[in-house]
DNA sequence: ACACAAGCAGACAGACTTGTCTATTTAGAT
DNA sequence: ATCTAAATAGACAAGTCTGTCTGCTTGTGT
């Protein structure tokens, strides 16, 4: 394996006992043993555990992006295709590996004063207020700019809550009663 | 001070710790010090630190129903009064303890396999759930129960993603924007 | 062919953690 | 006044953790 694709097999591995497991419960040495990799190569890469972690919610915040994108810009261009990163979220609730939101989760793992964390992650979230920005660019067309603001952070906090809540109670209603809320303000 | 006084101190001192800088990085050995106390006596009171915790998750509940409740029952009955919900939640988001939500904290942290405390988040929740359906007792009256419920999900969604919102960006446009939605769906 | 970078295994330091235990003192009830 | 239960301080066990370091092996580019 080559350097920057042993990088990625560390990313990976680490992501996976991350989301599953909870950052403060993986130990460094765990994460070596599933890469099957050395300590020494490890800390080659990463100079601690904290910047792994920048990179494993990197990872997911990309892989969640491109993912969420391919699915939504297949559906056909109405008003209603919003309403598609709530199936999409069905599909990865389903999923063995949805185990909640990765920001969340992360920030409730680590002291307040961490600002390298919290920059990403409240960087991740306006991304993905930018992405839904853009699946609305046909709502709201008539409306000034900052009502359609409004809407796209209002539209944002329903589907933050459906993950989270949908994890909470492990059931799939609050995913579809965010969903119908959406469909009633869009 | 008296044994169960004592207990009640604990709990207390264990809460604001616990709440404010999480449960793994808080120590016994912190919570003994600020408590002073000495740390038999801890053992003495919660077999283990898991019961402290279930005890500190009570606790927070306890006062935050309580609170809440008197709040909002001291708005006039009308179909708005479940809105104050929300400003009660500005209040608290201003006052410097604010930190989200204790639940979604305390089970990030917690590994999947803890039934105990899991199980009774779920509880607090219901719990919650249910005061919001006593708050909109005059709201859909005229529609099947069904609607009612979901309607008071919804707004219990719409809750948590403005505490969790809130706390993540450190501003208050969650909270706003999720009464904005609250009061069109009502 | 040789040098250098990157991989390996794993010991180790040093600092944490929870929970137990001993030994002593305090305080309230009968 | 005496007895019991509960408080005290703090040593200790047994384990966790991150990060460093040594010594050795492998592989690639020139």
């Amino acid at each position: 394996m080559k350097g920057s694709e042993l990088r990625d097999h560390i990313i990976v591995t680490a992501s996976d006992l991350f989301y599953r497991n909870g950052y403060n419960s993986t130990g460094i040495n765990e994460i070596i043993q599933k890469s099957g990799i050395a300590k020494a190569t490890l800390y080659h890469h990463f100079k601690s555990k904290e910047e792994l972690c920048l990179s494993y919610l990197k990872y997911m915040n990309t892989k969640f992006i491109e993912s969420i994108k391919e699915y939504c810009y297949s559906k056909p261009l109405t008003k209603n295709r919003i309403l598609s990163i709530f199936d999409y979220l069905e599909e990865f609730f389903d999923d063995h590996s949805f185990n909640g939101c990765w920001c969340i989760k992360t920030v409730s793992e680590l002291p307040r004063e961490d600002k390298k964390i919290r920059t990403e992650i409240q960087l991740q979230k306006k991304q993905f207020i930018e992405l839904i920005s853009e699946l609305t660019q046909i709502n709201f067309k008539d409306k000034p700019s900052k009502y359609k603001e409004s809407k796209d952070r209002q539209i944002y906090l329903l589907y933050e809550s459906a993950v989270g809540e949908s994890h909470l109670h492990q059931m799939n209603w609050p995913i579809i009663e965010a969903k119908n809320i959406c469909s009633q303000i869009i």
